[in-house]
DNA sequence: TAGGAGATAAACACTT
DNA sequence: TAAGTGTTTATCTCCT
């Protein structure tokens, strides 16, 4: 869409300095035309006879100015001065009018020769100047639309370039250098929201601002702008170099000339140095921004090189702009250090612990040692990618967690990194709906429905999610395999292999539960089967909770399912005071512990938050993706962020129910709406320990009240 | 090592 | 008849 208005820009540029070229012509050789037949489109169409106009009578007052103050002069005979009153007539009438006033009929003054030589010279003079000025007006105008143009061009690149190098972070694939310390911030210059642009379109874009793209911008008639020295060159290089480059005087020719002799001779010894490579070449492809152009060898690169790109405006441009790309990323990578580093300290991790791994980390390899993970690891659980040739930053004091982002391609995974990350996925009683908050997906809904990065969740809480998130509790098939491409990239391909699987999983596990309905089958989610089967998997672990009453200084009286449900429940949205803030400040008030005091787990001894048996905190998965990329949690599904207030606060509750509520913990104002789902209930409490909080006050109003969120959430989300 | 869970593939029946 | 839907089975990997 950007690149479309900006086409347009250029398109309508293009007209606009088309009709102004041709104004000339047509209205000083022969002043038949109308100025139409350049100017295709409705805007330049306009200015171009707005201008002609405005020429006519600015030329028609200076005729009759003359004549006025030389009433004998342009008078050959009373013929001629018969001639002259009918003129006047529609003279004064263009005044007003001047739609009245033809070419034509300009052309017939001429013609008749109403006025002497020197007259018409000088009108013909005054004119020109008259023109000239518009001209200069109407490029001024260009020039700051294509300023505008520049910089939002400018901008997009610089955000599709943090976007693909987040992504490659995320992805563990890149190396980054460390940020220059004390540099500022540029206003303006948070990431985008993901989703905007293909890198297609963006890389296209790219090629139209930098000309590598076959000089779009000189076909779309740019060049004329600056060839008349009037477009303020200065301001806008990445599109008026061409301009400059074409209209440049011989001595700067020649100057340049020798720059690149020297240029490529520079080249020679580097590549002389680098014995053939050449950061701008790989693949048999030039790496320049935007050129991507093919180069058999080593050599034809150099000669590409020193054809293409060499120390010209419009390389200088894009060097120009290729240096603010990288200082935006690191200025950005910068505040996700800061970021770190403060999440860090708030956790009380030291980045000096001396069980800091000076092993650099491999993000990959290191999804495959989860096997061998400490126990204090959470799997699955994402981190700041750092690469193995970075140095030893707080980052590499975290405890060695494998990325499910830097696993997600790995396919020999399969069910271990998703069913582990399943396990920390955070069921939320939001009132009869317990919805599961992922502790991942709520941060990272923008990237995962961009990136082409499998979600780290089963197929069964997939389709729970999905239908958790629809308006009535229900979706046929169609509608979840809708959500599923919808939230998640990596569900827009192999479409074959994951229906399926949503079919099996829908067909297989008794949680789901197919009603008939008017408009077909739907499938609706048997929440209390589903706790079932996962209070059993929790109850099974029992490590996941051997340490946690302690920890929490809850003593002992908590019983084991409840200490359960808490590990799964609240201990990765307490550990992400960036979910709970932004949930809570986002939509809802705060709640204590939740969104007002982010301090409230502050005080909780150090070992639940770096040592815990299974890292909840001390892996948060939000240490970066909590924050990153900005906004992000403002996109969330409204289930996610909403469901994990409730649930949490819902946990709390129960905690207080039992009278075990943390000193910190200050009664909600907003009570969860928690009702019971009005299916079979076949099963005790003592069954099912999620039943505590599925369980509670029903309140109608404020079910209203909530549903009356989620809608608004819905359609912030939008 | 056995059993469970999850993913994937495939076959089959039924419906639209 | 084709495509979509739903069910079932088998096999594999990984975890407990």
């Amino acid at each position: 869409m950007m690149q479309e208005s900006a086409t347009e820009t250029i398109s309508n540029s293009s007209m606009s300095q088309n009709g102004l070229s041709t104004l000339c012509s047509s209205q000083l050789e022969a002043g038949s035309r109308d100025g139409r037949s350049s100017a295709g489109d409705t805007s330049s169409e306009v200015s171009t006879v707005e201008l002609l106009h405005l020429q006519q009578q600015q030329a028609l007052q200076a005729a009759r100015q003359l004549l006025l103050q030389q009433p004998g002069s342009g008078l050959k005979s009373p013929k001629s001065q018969d001639k002259q009153r009918p003129l006047q007539v529609p003279v004064s009438v263009a005044m007003m009018s001047p739609q009245v006033i033809t070419p034509q009929q300009m052309q017939q003054i001429l013609q008749q020769q109403v006025l002497s030589p020197q007259q018409l010279q000088a009108l013909l003079q005054q004119q020109q100047a008259v023109m000239l000025q518009q001209q200069q007006q109407q490029q001024q105008q260009l020039a700051a639309q294509q300023l505008v143009f520049q910089q939002q061009l400018l901008q997009m690149q610089q955000l599709q370039q943090q976007q693909h190098l987040l992504n490659m972070q995320r992805q563990g694939l890149l190396s980054m250098p460390g940020p220059a310390p004390g540099q500022a911030a540029l206003p303006g210059q948070t990431l985008p929201p993901q989703g905007g642009l293909s890198p297609a379109e963006l890389q296209q874009l790219w090629k139209d601002v930098t000309g590598g793209g076959g000089h779009a911008m000189e076909d779309n008639g740019i060049k004329h702008n600056n060839s008349t020295g009037a477009g303020g060159a200065g301001a806008s290089p990445p599109i008026t170099h061409h301009a400059l480059a074409n209209g440049q005087s011989p001595v700067l020719n020649h100057r340049r000339e020798r720059e690149r002799e020297r240029d490529r001779e520079r080249e020679s010894s580097l590549h002389e140095e680098n014995g053939g490579t050449h950061p701008l070449y790989g693949h048999g492809v030039c790496k320049w921004p935007g050129c991507e152009s093919i180069c058999e060898d080593f050599g034809q690169f150099l000669k590409h090189l020193n054809n293409e790109h060499a120390l010209d405006d419009r390389s200088t441009a894009q060097c120009r702009v290729q240096m603010q790309v990288v200082q935006q990323l690191e200025i950005q990578l910068s505040k996700e250090r800061e970021r770190l580093q403060a999440m860090m300290a708030h956790l009380h991790m030291r980045p000096s612990e001396p069980k800091s791994s000076p092993k650099p980390l491999n993000l990959v390899s290191s999804v495959t040692m989860s096997k061998n993970l400490p126990s204090a690891s959470p799997p699955n659980l994402p981190q700041t990618p750092t690469t193995p040739t970075a140095p030893i930053t707080p980052m590499a004091a975290m405890p060695q967690v494998p990325s499910v982002l830097g696993g997600a391609n790995v396919p020999s995974m399969g069910a271990m990194r998703r069913r582990h990350v399943d396990k920390y996925s955070m069921p939320l009683s939001s009132g009869g709906d317990t919805v599961f908050i992922f502790p991942e997906i709520a941060p990272n809904y923008e990237f995962y429905k961009n990136a082409d990065v499998r979600p780290p969740f089963t197929y069964a809480t997939l389709i729970r999610q999905a239908i958790m998130d629809s308006a009535d509790m229900q979706l046929t098939l169609n509608e979840i395999y809708s959500w599923f491409t919808r939230t998640f990239a990596y569900f827009r391909r192999n479409a074959a292999t994951w229906k399926n699987a949503v079919r099996h999983n829908l067909s297989l596990h008794k949680c789901f539960v197919r009603v008939e309905n008017v408009k077909g089958a739907v499938w609706t989610v048997d929440e209390m089967e589903y706790q079932k089967r996962r209070s059993q998997k929790i109850t099974g672990s029992p490590s996941l909770v051997k340490n946690l009453p302690s920890s929490l200084g809850y003593g002992t009286a908590l019983n084991a399912s409840l200490q359960a449900a808490l590990a799964e429940t609240s201990l990765p949205l307490l550990g992400n005071p960036g979910l709970m803030n932004s949930g809570s400040a986002g939509h809802m008030g705060c709640h204590g512990l939740l969104g007002g005091d982010p301090s409230g787990l502050a005080g909780s001894p150090p070992g639940l938050l770096a040592g815990s048996p299974h890292g909840l905190l001390g892996g948060s998965p939000h240490g970066m993706m909590g924050g990153s990329p900005p906004g992000t949690l403002r996109c969330s599904p409204p289930s996610l962020l909403q469901s994990a207030h409730d649930e949490l606060n819902g946990t709390l509750d129960h905690l207080d129910t039992n009278g075990h509520s943390s000193p910190g913990y200050s009664p909600p104002v907003h009570m969860p709406q928690i009702h019971v789902k009005e299916e079979p209930q076949n099963m005790d409490d003592e069954d099912c320990p999620m039943s505590l909080v599925t369980t509670a006050n029903h309140s109608p109003e404020l079910e209203e009240e909530r549903d009356l969120e989620e809608g608004n959430l819905s359609e912030d989300l939008e």
